[in-house]
DNA sequence: CGTCCCCTTGAGTTATTTCAACACTCGTGG
DNA sequence: CCACGAGTGTTGAAATAACTCAAGGGGACG
């Protein structure tokens, strides 16, 4: 089931010591390092649980990763989407407060939590950079609670992909890792709906989906403006 | 328009140095302390806006203060509320995310940002500290997420309800200091919306309502299975 | 006592959801 | 090579939760 996998990921030089367990060393960021090792997770394979003790700090390797809260009825939200390169599942507290899954199959370099506690003990630059971390993922929900609180549905999809454009740093399509499913419970929105707000958009010559995960970005002037 | 007020507020022991800018040295969470000094702001003063640079860290001293995001258009959604004691304003980047007000007259302790950087610099817990208060913020923004995008009006009022219950402390009632607007935008929905589920929780006899303020919670595990 | 602001209530509208049916894609195995 | 089936996505019609618009009620404060 599981993958093990001591083997590449990030190259990089290393602040911190090579001591401890893992294999590699991985640079959680630009100041951050601490050994490790990557780990393989196949399609909606859980990650971490909600509640679970976050030991590890993770980073995408390969592949896209989701992080969820989900209610007892199954009603679902997803909070963010992870690409590669992009570090979670970063906690002050001793637990997850989110469940994490691979929306693909997906590799994920693991780093044991003391060892990066070790590092910004020593290193106050090294406790800036993941304080960033958790400040940069606080911005980006902020963004969010606004698009689920008072935007409509065109408005979401719209600012959505224009995410997804920005994410990637392609600005003509964006090749969408995760379903309509996912899509809907990142936006607050109901499979139906997404699809039908792609469908008018495409209809309107604002996109052109020539496949069911692929979006073509044929007037992103348009797509700014639907975005509010 | 603005009462400067260098007397009390905050008291307790201090590790920081007395030295800089304000008069007393203030208790930003228990392990930071730093000189700072006391403001007064009136109802629906702006205490700093989105954007502005973040050159204080602020703490309430007594009122109530509210973080917002506005769209273009005028719609507005409301992060968070922050109640005596509360640190907010605090920013790992260089600008605030959000803009805060005051929600009733209130008195906010003001320190220079710079001086709790020199604190995290010197002591690693903390920069441990500061990182817990945006992990909490964090934490508290993946719930709302969660009621924003998936919960219905009458699981968002009974939600409401009962955080504000936790956050005062009082089981039996709470005093709310926002307006009906305040609650909507906070929430997600309309005035009108938050009035009808009220006077709705009203009828069937989990609350009462005694004046515009102030809720009594009568049944509250009533309230707790409507919070689904 | 009057005025302003905030809140509530009602009636009608609408965006989104729900329910249901159908279409497409892709891998598997005959 | 094609048939099959499961998973995934689309589309339509009906239902509904919440919104909008409009009017009126009630405190607070001068």
């Amino acid at each position: 089931m599981r993958n093990f996998d001591i083997d590449n990921g990030m190259g990089g030089a290393a602040i911190g010591s090579m001591a401890a367990s893992g294999g590699k060393v991985f640079n959680l960021t630009a100041g951050v390092a601490a050994p490790g090792f990557v780990m393989g997770f196949s399609r909606n394979e859980e990650i971490y649980g909600e509640d679970e003790p976050a030991d590890f700090v993770y980073k995408v390797v390969s592949g896209a990763v989701r992080t969820t809260r989900i209610l007892s009825d199954g009603r679902r939200q997803i909070a963010d989407f992870h690409f590669v390169g992009d570090v979670f599942g970063l906690e002050a507290g001793e637990t997850h407060s989110l469940c994490a899954e691979a929306i693909t199959d997906c590799r994920i370099a693991l780093v044991k939590r003391i060892a990066v506690d070790r590092a910004t003990d020593r290193d106050s630059l090294a406790a800036r950079e993941l304080w960033g971390v958790t400040a940069r993922d606080l911005r980006r929900l902020q963004d969010h609670m606004l698009l689920l609180g008072r935007k409509g549905a065109m408005e979401r999809i719209a600012a959505f992909l224009l995410d997804m454009s920005a994410r990637t740093g392609e600005r003509l399509a964006v090749d969408l890792p995760m379903s309509r499913s996912d899509i809907a419970d990142y936006l607050g929105l109901t499979i139906e709906t997404v699809s039908r707000s792609l469908t008018q958009l495409e209809r309107d010559g604002v996109v052109a989906l020539p496949s069911f995960r692929r979006v073509e970005l044929l007037n992103r002037a348009a797509l700014e403006d639907h975005a509010a």
